[in-house]
DNA sequence: TATCATCTTGAGACGGTTTATCAATTTCAA
DNA sequence: TTGAAATTGATAAACCGTCTCAAGATGATA
């Protein structure tokens, strides 16, 4: 839960610096983004109409969209729909997708994010953030 | 020119292999197509206007699906529209991004392939595909 | 080269996802 | 508590990419 009121605190923050308001849809919205790790919006509206059956759909995407801009989530257009990870409290894990299941296993790997700074430097470029994304099948689905 | 001739061979072969036809609109298309390296659907149904004002955007799409499957384009959703990047005479390339201007960088990083691979088998899978994307700022908007 | 089964095309309809609109409501600084 | 400003929910609208289908093109075969 720690974790959970840290991540209020930088959404506050963000709120605060950008004179926009706190509501009660917002932290509803943040405190069960935080339970998962990919969510698209259609996904939490239906999870959150049973906390709160009036919630809509708009507000849903305005809040992930201002999650992004936060800095706390990351939107990732996977087939036709837009994807939201959360990308706050751990560091940013990487996707392994199977193409054949839609299975998504994350990792992570010090080395490539070190050499992705290198060519980031070798070309002028101060990194923000990255996407890594390895598309293939898994082995249940290459039998 | 002998490029060109190249993937057009390809596409010929790809074509034989599944029962497909050669067709004027195909021919225009991939002609375009190996010009640059990244377009929207969209993009070339402007550029093509000039030289076949009939040319349907649904064509479009289709033949640059098609290249898809052919192995010599690849599919990558940027912001809400799909790019069409050419993968075929060239090496797999990724992409530096500045989140400022909008520029594309391209490189290739043997190292951080391998040690994609090495995660991928890792995990069990067998990648097809990848897409590696650094965000961040160029030298030039950073100042 | 003529035939014709098959594939492809263009135009627009369509479906799913995301954003825009706007009156009513909520927030929060004073 | 008040009121300016932001937010919400409902729904309309925009947007992208695919589907449909009649008309046309292709190319294997004779």
């Amino acid at each position: 839960m720690s974790k959970d009121l840290k991540e209020m605190e930088v959404l506050r923050q963000h709120l605060a610096k950008h004179q926009l308001k706190l509501t009660r849809q917002r932290e509803l919205i943040l405190t069960a983004f935080l339970r998962q790790e990919h969510v698209t919006a259609e996904v939490m509206y239906h999870q959150l109409a049973k906390k709160d059956p009036h919630l809509g759909l708009a507000t849903i995407y305005r809040t992930l969209n201002l999650f992004c801009e936060a800095g706390m989530a990351q939107a990732r257009h996977f087939g036709s729909q837009t994807q939201y990870d959360n990308i706050s409290h751990k560091g940013h894990h990487d996707h392994l997708i199977c193409t054949g299941c839609g299975t998504i296993v994350e990792f992570e790997n010090c080395e490539i994010e070190r050499l992705q700074e290198e060519v980031a430097t070798k070309n002028g470029f101060v990194i923000q953030t990255h996407r890594l994304e390895l598309y293939g099948l898994c082995s249940r689905c290459r039998h």
